[in-house]
DNA sequence: AAGTCTTCGTA
DNA sequence: GTACGAAGACTTC
């Protein structure tokens, strides 16, 4: 310990938030540092260096007199007993965190400097006791922290220190996060509440509008009772029930600043360093750089001392899949050759200088705009020497298939960016508007350089949803290969409830708040395309672009090998991006001429049904209007029956509706028919048209790979994964899309894939043999279930076993199914009892999920597919059991969308080697559709099936098989 | 103009 | 009971 001197006027006491610290040096910082053995101690060296500038390089009259390091003693504190479920679901540190909070301790004593923890009180409540003690002997404090919940501290006398942003968090810091001077701080907390910390606040209230309120009414107390004046009838009524909620967030935020502290501040004083000790310790964890700028500095021969014995708990972990090791100089040795085409080699890892200068702030100083081939030339240049180019390019539209390139921007490491503006144009209309702006290198020849470069398999193309790159250059005739995609990265890193854009992963990651494209194109009806947009303005926003991407890429590459999620990123998500770009450069033919025709009856059919409704509700109305139609209905009619919403709206949703039909409404009836009428038209047969590429004449769909929690895909503009198949009026639109003349669209779709995936997973002996049999799945469990025989058998009795069969998937309750068989819960819950007591394997792999869900806060695929789920430990019953609900089918779901995935990345290859000319053009989820020529369907449905069907090898041995089923027609309708 | 709610289409 | 996206109505700024 330290020596021992009180606080006198004139001293400077500094507050080190040690748990904070870790946290953030560990998100922060790339998980590159290990020591030998494998042990991570990244955070660890981050500390030391940090404590060792606050000791020696600060500058003179700021140099600490007494210092101590806080940290939290447990994950309980005080706070739980006015609010159970405070920090209550936090997830366990990652594995490779939790060695380092003793080591940062250890560390903290072998520099000679106070270690403070106290029960019962978290280390932001001691740093509050200790720095009113400073301020009150009439010292000065700095406490060193990134942690918000500390700002509300900063006062004369007491500064906030951010050593990851390595600034002085000050009342203008302040100002800008939360819109309120420091003391003002935590009723902005309390009302805004903390998702993270799980503070409950007032619903609807962000910090903004927080902010707004406490600067218009002055405190919370006032607020609260001056509730009754706000305006906005959901804000006012908000803060009137929830003004309890409101103060209780309030006590969990404010920080205790009369702790009984058990270590007094004046044996805080500084002392020096012993070198024996803190060599002692560096050389233990081979600090090799750091050990010997302290010997020098010390004055002490490092090799002289010998490592001192460090105690590491936690490590290695336990379980799991084992030690994550070292991130591999170069990618693992791809396990299916077939899976993943691009070469190895080409797998730069990222180098530990670049890693290194992640560190640098994010600013656009040194950006570069482009305006010669020459300078062109001298970025590709860098590129060669470092065997990787982060990119991106700006275009005037989202549409990739219509989109013209209007610039390129490149980064090389990190601050090292460039824009290469290629087709911006004046602003303005008139004579001058619409020129191409001057000193811009000509695009043939701009494309003749980049083509070099982007399609050399020596160097690596980073970028952040490279598909949509690649499509646009793919239309000028840039191939671009070989790939790594951030948000592939990312997404296969935490598929979860976060979210994968570049600049939500900038914030998390990088701590730094991008360019909004609004804040350079405007928005709305003022926006312009990014060709208007001043080359100045395209260069700052679109250089950022690269230079982040490259950040980003250097910092989540290497944790795809730490956390063993390399060949998950290899084979099921890197090598769908060519796949899919090439079928959404494909698209599908339409018949715009049926569509209009099919319009056109609808709308006939609408227009009769809406004379009808308003007779029978004797007035004109918005037949879309859930409000107008309820208040009819439940209002005015007085129609009993009716169920609420979550806003207290009355609910007309069509099993509302239907009961109300049911009981002989003929309005209700009517409605439903309109809407449903109604929907095809607006959402398809009118939509759709629209769609078709001048150009191509064709429909191109978009996939999102990085959409959906499970690894399935998901379609937009227009979303063809939803195009009506069950109703005949439905069925028409389906038609609609065709083959052109002398070929064939050919759909092939996989039968009962998740409950074949359930069978393998839960190992249920019934369900494969029944599935190895070919039989009847539904009727072999309804057989099971009632002991009945499959032979003429009631179809009911089937209805109500396939039921059961999907509540499987879905994380079964008696609730659902009971509506979805519209019988009461308490049958419902019998026959989940009688399915379980036939089949208790499913039972046993449910809690199973729902355990492994709990303790590791996620679960996996068999081909390794990680699904996060945060919030699965939430307070809150209906919410969790939706999470758990939601963690049983993740899996199942998840299972089934890899092994799609697999059988599309194999699909190109096999077709062309098998000789065909066949083109896959969708997916929808369980089904891949594909035009040939007619001569070559039989032949393609063949191959097609065979790659389907074999899709989980090698990696996974199916004990089910598979079965697909192939059709070829002139429209999708007569294939499916 | 932007964001939320409700409804409904798919697997 | 799972997973999505789109359209129209409605609310708020």
């Amino acid at each position: 310990m330290s020596s021992t001197s009180p606080l006198k006027p004139g001293d400077h006491l500094y507050l080190i938030d040690g748990s904070g610290y870790i946290f953030r040096a560990y998100h922060a910082l790339p998980p590159l540092t290990r020591k030998s053995d494998g042990l991570p101690v990244g955070a660890v060296q981050g500390f030391c260096n940090m404590l060792w500038k606050l000791l020696k390089e600060t500058k003179a009259g700021e140099k600490p007199t007494h210092l101590a390091v806080i940290f939290d003693h447990s994950s309980k504190s005080f706070r739980n007993d006015i609010y159970p479920q405070y920090k209550a679901q936090r997830p366990e540190p990652p594995a490779d965190l939790r060695p380092q909070f003793g080591l940062i301790r250890q560390a903290t004593r072998a520099f000679n400097v106070a270690c403070v923890e106290q029960a019962n009180y978290e280390a932001d409540d001691l740093i509050a006791t200790y720095a009113r003690q400073a301020v009150e002997a009439g010292a000065t404090c700095r406490i060193v922290s990134s942690d918000k919940d500390l700002m509300q501290l900063i006062r004369p006398g007491v500064a906030l220190y951010d050593t990851m942003k390595d600034r002085e968090v000050g009342e203008p810091e302040v100002l800008e996060k939360f819109g309120v001077t420091p003391d003002k701080v935590v009723d902005i907390q309390a009302l805004a509440g903390d998702s993270v910390d799980n503070v409950p606040g007032v619903p609807g209230i962000g910090v903004k509008t927080a902010a707004q309120l406490i600067t218009e009414y002055g405190d919370l107390e006032t607020l609260l009772a001056r509730a009754p004046e706000i305006k906005q009838q959901k804000r006012r009524e908000n803060l009137i029930e929830f003004a309890e909620q409101a103060r209780i967030s309030k006590k969990l935020v404010v920080l205790d600043d009369h702790v009984p502290v058990e270590h007094d501040v004046s044996g805080f004083a500084v002392d020096n360093p012993k070198a024996s000790q803190l060599i002692g310790f560096t050389k233990a964890l081979e600090f090799t750089s750091f050990t010997k700028k302290v010997a020098g500095e010390l004055d002490a021969d490092s090799t002289a001392i010998e490592p001192i014995p460090v105690e590491v708990k936690f490590w290695p972990p336990e379980g799991g899949e084992g030690v994550p090791l070292p991130p591999p100089r170069f990618a693992a040795k791809k396990a299916e050759p077939a899976a993943e085409a691009q070469a190895a080699t080409a797998d730069v890892p990222p180098s530990s200088a670049d890693a290194a200068l992640l560190a640098i702030p994010v600013t656009h100083a040194d950006y570069e705009t482009v305006t010669t081939l020459a300078s062109l030339e001298a970025w590709c240049a860098a590129a060669y020497e470092k065997g990787y180019l982060a990119l991106d390019t700006e275009t005037d539209s989202l549409d990739s298939m219509r989109a013209n390139l209007v610039g390129v921007s490149l980064a090389t490491a990190p601050g090292r960016a460039c824009y290469i503006p290629l087709q911006h144009k004046a602003s303005g209309g008139g004579l001058f508007g619409g020129e191409l702006v001057e000193g811009q290198v000509p695009l043939d020849q701009a494309i003749a350089v980049l083509k070099r470069v982007l399609e050399d398999p020596s160097i690596l193309k980073i970028g952040q949803n490279l598909k949509y790159d690649i499509e646009v250059l793919k239309r000028h005739g840039i191939a671009v290969a070989p790939i790594d995609d951030t948000m592939l990265i990312s997404y296969v890193l935490e598929s979860g409830d976060v979210g994968h854009g570049m600049d939500e992963l900038s914030l998390r990651h990088l701590n730094h708040k991008c360019i909004a494209f609004k804040d350079v194109a405007g928005s709305g009806k003022s926006m312009i395309t990014f060709d208007r947009v001043p080359v100045a303005d395209a260069t700052r926003y679109a250089a950022e672009d690269a230079d982040i991407t490259l950040r980003l890429w250097l910092l989540l590459k290497p944790r795809l090998a730490a956390q063993g999620k390399l060949a998950v990123y290899e084979t099921l998500e890197r090598p769908l991006i060519a796949v899919l770009a090439a079928m959404e450069m494909e698209g599908i033919l339409i018949d715009p001429e049926l569509l209009r025709r099919l319009s056109n009856d609808l709308a006939t059919a609408c227009a009769g049904i809406e004379t009808h409704v308003y007779e029978l509700a004797g007035e004109r109305f918005n037949i879309g209007s859930p409000k107008q139609l309820g208040d009819i209905l439940f209002g005015r009619m007085g129609l009993p029956g009716g169920r609420k919403t979550a806003t207290g709206a009355w609910s007309t949703d069509s099993d509302a509706l239907e009961d109300l039909a049911g009981q002989g409404i003929e309005l209700a009836r009517r409605v439903l028919d309109w809407r449903q009428l109604s929907k095809l038209r607006s959402t398809y047969t009118d939509a759709l048209p629209n769609y078709i590429n001048p150009e191509t004449k064709r429909v191109h769909t978009s996939y999102s790979l990085a959409a959906t929690s499970t690894g399935r895909l998901a379609s937009t503009d227009p979303n063809l994964q939803n195009i009506p198949v069950r109703t005949e009026e439905g069925r028409k639109i389906r038609s609609a899309f065709i083959a052109p003349e002398g070929s064939k669209l050919v759909s092939a779709d996989y039968s009962q894939i998740e409950l074949r995936v359930v069978a393998h997973v839960a190992d249920i002996a019934q369900l494969k043999k029944a599935f190895a049999e070919g039989q009847d799945i539904h009727a072999m469990t309804a057989s099971e279930m009632f002991n009945v025989p499959v032979e003429g058998m009631d179809p009911m009795v089937r209805r109500r076993a396939k039921a059961i069969n999907f509540g499987i998937i879905y994380g079964i309750s008696a609730f659902g199914l009971a509506n979805q068989l519209g019988i009461g819960r308490e049958e419902a819950g019998e026959y989940i009892r009688t399915y379980f007591k036939r089949f208790p394997g499913i039972r046993d792999y449910m809690e199973a999920t729902k355990q492994e869900a709990r303790d590791k806060g996620y679960v996996e695929t068999i081909f390794g597919r990680r699904m996060h789920f945060p919030r699965i430990k939430s307070p809150n019953p209906s919410e969790r059991a939706f999470l758990e609900r939601a963690a049983i089918n993740a899996p199942i779901q998840g299972a089934a969308a890899d092994i799609i995935r697999r059988a599309m990345i194999r699909m190109p290859d096999a077709l062309s080697e098998a000789g065909l000319s066949a083109r896959m053009l969708l997916q929808v989820h369980d089904e891949l559709i594909f035009e040939c020529v007619d001569a070559e369907a039989e032949t393609t449905m063949a191959v097609v099936k065979k790659i389907m069907v074999s899709a989980p090898d090698p990696v996974v041995k199916l004990s089910v098989p598979l079965q697909v089923d192939a059709r070829a027609a002139q429209n999708w309708e007569a294939a499916h």
